[in-house]
DNA sequence: GCCAACGTTGGC
DNA sequence: GCCAACGTTGGC
């Protein structure tokens, strides 16, 4: 079989970027990019022990109007050090990490397909997206699972067929 | 810009 | 280990 999504064991991301911090603009042009700057415990977590190399991601882009689903990426590296949490120039620098230690953790992503737009406020009215943890009330994880079902249903609304990206 | 929801920090 | 204070996220 030739397509991306028949594979075992295969899982399913959401990743939100804000447009003017780093837009899906910017993912295509650099052909990929670590995904620094993750400081929640939770979101770290599921980088460090759960994307896999071949998982897609939906981009996710919030803080603007409509916030909406940009595209498809796949995790081209799995979990290592982010390295901007010990760089003390950075924005994301934190003094409690070291090298023995680096207490943050970023993977990889490479853009895969741009898709339409789809809004938010899409998204909430599409009933059989019922439960996608981004729709839940007070949910802000950065980093968060999407179910292949509901995966394959946002990249429909977005006018890519899953089966074949 | 408001503010609800949530996470983190730190005193006790 | 509780919890109040504070900071952040992110939709609206």
């Amino acid at each position: 079989m030739h397509h991306l999504c028949v594979e075992l064991n295969m899982a399913f991301w959401l990743m939100k970027s804000e447009p003017h911090v780093y837009p899906w603009e910017q993912l295509v042009e650099d052909g990929e990019t670590h995904w620094d700057g993750v400081r929640n415990y939770q979101a770290r977590n599921i980088m460090r022990d759960d994307m896999k190399i071949g998982d897609l991601v939906l981009f996710y882009h919030s803080n603007c109007k409509p916030p909406h689903v940009a595209g498809v990426a796949k995790v081209c590296r799995e979990g290592y050090p982010d390295f901007t949490a010990q760089d003390p120039n950075s924005n994301y620098f934190d003094e409690k990490a070291t090298p023995e230690n680096p207490r943050w953790i970023m993977v990889d992503i490479e853009p895969i397909k741009e898709m339409e737009s789809v809004g938010l406020p899409e998204l909430k009215a599409n009933p059989s997206l019922d439960g996608m943890p981004l729709l839940q009330r007070g949910q802000r994880l950065s980093v968060q699972p999407v179910s292949a079902e509901h995966f394959a249903i946002v990249c429909k609304m977005g006018g890519l067929d899953l089966n074949t990206l």
